[in-house]
DNA sequence: CGACTATACTCAGTCTGGAGGTC
DNA sequence: CGACCTCCAGACTGAGTATAGTC
């Protein structure tokens, strides 16, 4: 909790003002005419200040060739408008709506208490604040029984061999890298001791146990890029099954008969066919034109189809072609899968369960771990996110003869199925997957590796959150140096100080270039001309389209010579589609960052804020409060930490109708209310010159049609219950071998709701409530008020968080917080 | 039984290192 | 020759969503 406020990312610090706590130069700009020497940078056509150090070159554009200047010419400062990419204007933004200005500081205090819950939270503050300075206490914390001498002598041993290391960087930042390597010391008999201790505990029952006792989070000498394990055992992948066709009498039907297929053809257009509930894709002219090339060619391959006449069948149109029926089969299917007996599903999960359990756990140096994605993924349509040129497109069946398995030396190679070969066994130590393929529609490399939770992954997981931390101890002089480099005369520094100030103030991504069979998205340096706009005299409007073609929208208040820079860098002749930073790459961007600290990246940045973020505002958490109060604070904590890292989701098709469910609940409970003071006045008529009468008046946004369908499903609620009690008591009579009740008992028990139908014409006559229950009193009901008033205030809150987290997903920024908690 | 949550799945990024080109 | 790039394969983390499981 060392953090100065320093450290506040700018996201956080009330950009609304632009407060800043980085010392700025105070140079306006009135308009495009800024005073003295900053002048000419940001309008005159005077390059002579900024120049650009990259001898000239050019970095390739978006559609991945290479283009370069001549010369180093000055004038090259600015972008070659022939390389232009054409851009794509207008595309249709998936949310509709930014997030600038969410982060409102409106973390307000609640009132009150209660104990347990405050506790749990607390710790959990207290824990997530610790967390990045956490270093120290983790000795203390793991005090280690160390049962075996794995910790000790494996400190030295654990380190990688350099000797490992076979593609040795011969680059200045190895230097640095191997800095981690420095302890290490013999490489030897890891193996040896490892198996020592584990192998020899035989089965699974033992492994298990193991894991208690090793401490992976202390052994963190492993994997600095080299050797990752020493002996490697698993059974390989499972293969989905074979295509089953469907039954007879579902057909897929074009031009509105149906058709036969063959297997091959069929099974493409169950892809299809099974997912016409996905509106997302079925409505998106690429996705279906894609998928019908490829069905096509499938067709064409396995023959067309025919009739029910035998007659062949041409399919040419998509529009004539009709999946319903498949879906319709599908949807069944799935239905008569639920409706099984809960004994049944057992059963099949059993069986599920037994079948894969080889393929579950793997030894990894001698300890049992689990492997995360064992199996193969199934053949079906690739669902490319956003404007992804290839979505729609047939993702084919994976054979063994395209999976290259990685398995220690001794260990024994699982046998591929019968009849089949692996493309290949390798036994890469430097690898941490135990299979991979590549899939054919991006050539995209898939791997099967370890689960989250295993120790390999923890290691690596446990070392991103360190690197976020001793980014702490360097922040304060990369936040000075770029803010210097704000203002470089090289122009390379420039760009690379202002991208620096994005990534660290926004949380932006790197933005490595992408291909042009990719959906055209951008990260900070990949940003173009149209991404930013500015808004004198110093804000800046984002609007683009990030990872998974979310839309990222932020108007921000900057430094002023941000601003500056910013405009240098749109500068015509750039144009539309012009890179912003178009002497900056990753790669040179991370070379940078490396410099201050190994290993240092751009993404570091994003781990460091939203762990920062995270600390500060659970730390700042006020201990009062009640329990949804203190739950709502905390997803709200939660909540801009997301919002920070612009973790968004499509809204829900639900959203809609719960939260009116949860509104009417709340309207409920407002109307009881009004019933209670309504019996107030029945027992104490002069209350209501003591409390005046606005205090009783039903409230303005409750309409009397909503209580009159309110006390009619009241009414019908309650019958509906007595009716099913009915019921089941007489079964129950029935299977003790008594008889059923007539049915006058029934009547007789609706009578209950028949009063209350009786009572609510009443009252809505005379506007008057009779008290309830027996010798009601105004402390009684002044009880009821206070337990009602907690109960909509609790419904509030839910229904507010509900609202709150409609857009924003909190999945990734929790497991942040609670990695850090485990750690 | 419906809402909520955890997990599985898989696509989308980041980042590294090596090969090879260019000045 | 060497200091740079660029380019690409490859490996791994990050992230949204569908689905299973739970309360």
């Amino acid at each position: 909790m060392s953090s100065s406020d320093e450290d506040a990312p700018l996201a956080r610090r009330g950009r609304a003002n632009g407060a800043n706590d980085h010392a700025k130069p105070a140079i306006s700009i009135v308009n495009g005419h800024p005073d003295a020497e900053e002048d000419m940078d940001v309008d005159g056509a005077s390059p002579a200040k900024v120049k650009d150090a990259s001898n000239g070159k050019r970095r390739r554009t978006s559609a991945g060739k290479t283009y370069k200047e001549a010369s180093a010419s000055e004038d090259d400062d600015d972008v070659p408008l022939s390389k232009r990419r054409k851009t794509a204007t207008a595309k249709p933004l998936r949310l509709s709506a930014g997030h600038a200005g969410v982060d409102s500081d409106s973390d307000a205090p609640l009132g009150q208490k209660l104990a347990k819950e405050k506790e749990k939270i607390e710790a959990k503050a207290e824990k997530t604040a610790k967390a990045l300075r956490r270093e120290d206490d983790k000795e203390k914390k793991k005090p280690a029984p160390k049962k075996k001498p794995v910790k000790e002598e494996s400190d030295d041993d654990d380190d990688v061999p350099l000797a490992k290391k076979k593609k040795t960087p011969v680059k200045a930042t190895a230097a640095t890298k191997t800095k981690a390597k420095v302890k290490a010391e013999t490489p030897v008999k890891k193996t040896a001791k490892r198996k020592g201790v584990k192998v020899e505990t035989e089965e699974d029952a033992e492994a298990e146990e193991e894991e208690e006792e090793y401490k992976w989070w202390e052994d963190t000498a492993k994997g600095d890029g080299t050797k990752k394990w020493d002996t490697l055992e698993h059974n390989g992948v499972v293969f989905p099954p074979p295509y089953e066709p469907l039954p007879k009498h579902v057909k897929f039907f074009y031009d509105g008969a149906p058709i036969d297929l063959k297997p091959e053809a069929e099974e493409a257009a169950t892809f299809y066919g099974s997912m016409l509930h996905s509106t997302v894709n079925i409505e998106n002219p690429t996705f279906n034109n894609n998928f019908f090339q490829d069905f096509k060619e499938v067709l064409d391959k396995s023959g067309h189809g025919v009739d029910k006449n035998g007659k062949k069948v041409k399919i040419t149109s998509f529009e004539k072609c009709d999946f319903k029926p498949i879906f319709e089969y599908f949807v069944a299917e799935r239905e008569k899968k639920k409706a099984l007996s809960s004994a049944e599903k057992k059963e099949n999960k059993k069986l599920k369960d037994e079948a894969e359990a080889a393929y579950m756990f793997c030894k990894w140096d001698g300890r049992k771990q689990k492997v995360g994605n064992f199996r193969v993924e199934p053949p079906g349509l690739f669902r490319g996110r956003g404007e992804h040129p290839k979505t729609g497109k047939i993702k084919q069946r994976v054979f063994p003869e395209q999976i290259t398995i990685n398995i220690g030396e001794e260990a024994q190679v699982p046998a591929p199925p019968e009849g089949h070969q692996w493309k290949e066994v390798k036994h890469d130590k430097e690898g941490t997957w135990l299979a991979m393929w590549q899939e054919n529609i991006n050539g995209a490399y898939k791997y099967v590796m370890l689960a989250a939770n295993s120790d390999v992954k923890g290691q690596s997981d446990h070392k991103k959150f360190e690197k976020a931390r001793e980014l702490k101890k360097h922040i304060d002089k990369i936040r000075k140096d770029y803010q210097r480099d704000l203002k470089s005369e090289m122009m390379v520094d420039r760009q690379r100080a202002t991208a620096i100030y994005f990534i660290d103030q926004l949380a932006l991504r790197a933005g490595n270039e992408k291909g042009e069979d990719e959906a055209d998205t951008v990260g900070c340096c990949s940003l173009k001309f149209e991404h930013v706009t500015l808004k004198p005299p110093s804000t800046v409007v984002f609007d683009f389209l990030g990872k998974d073609s979310i839309r990222f929208y932020q108007e921000v208040e900057v430094d002023p010579q941000v601003f500056k820079n910013l405009k240098m860098f749109k500068k015509a002749p750039k144009v539309e589609g012009d890179d912003i930073f178009d002497r900056l790459n990753t790669s040179s961007l991370n070379k940078h960052l490396s410099s201050y600290m190994p290993g240092l990246t751009a993404k570091v940045f994003r781990t460091y804020n939203a762990s920062w973020t995270m600390a500060t505002l659970l730390k700042d958490m006020k201990v009062t409060g009640s329990i949804p109060e203190k739950i709502k604070e905390y997803n709200d904590a939660n909540r801009k930490v997301a919002i920070l890292c612009n973790h968004k989701r499509t809204v829900g098709a639900a959203h809609e109708s719960q939260m009116g469910k949860l509104q009417d609940k709340i309207n409920a409970l407002r109307y009881q209310q009004w019933r209670v003071k309504q019996m107030m006045l029945d027992v104490e008529p002069k209350h209501k010159k003591k409390k005046g009468a606005d205090y009783f008046e039903l409230p303005e946004d409750i309409t009397q049609e909503w209580v009159l369908e309110h006390q009619k499903s009241l009414v019908e609620e309650s019958r509906e219950k007595i009716k099913k009690k009915y019921e089941k008591d007489n079964e129950k009579l029935l299977a003790e071998g008594g008889k059923k009740m007539s049915s006058k008992e029934l009547d007789e028990r609706l009578e209950v709701p028949d009063e209350l139908e009786k009572k609510f014409k009443k009252e809505n006559k005379t506007r008057k409530v009779e008290a309830e229950g027996k010798s009601p009193d105004l402390e009684k009901l002044e009880g009821q008020l206070e337990k009602l008033q907690q109960r909509i205030e609790t419904t509030t809150f839910q229904s507010e968080d509900k609202e709150n987290n409609k857009e924003v997903a909190l999945g990734t920024s929790k497991i942040v917080s609670l990695d850090q908690e485990d750690l």
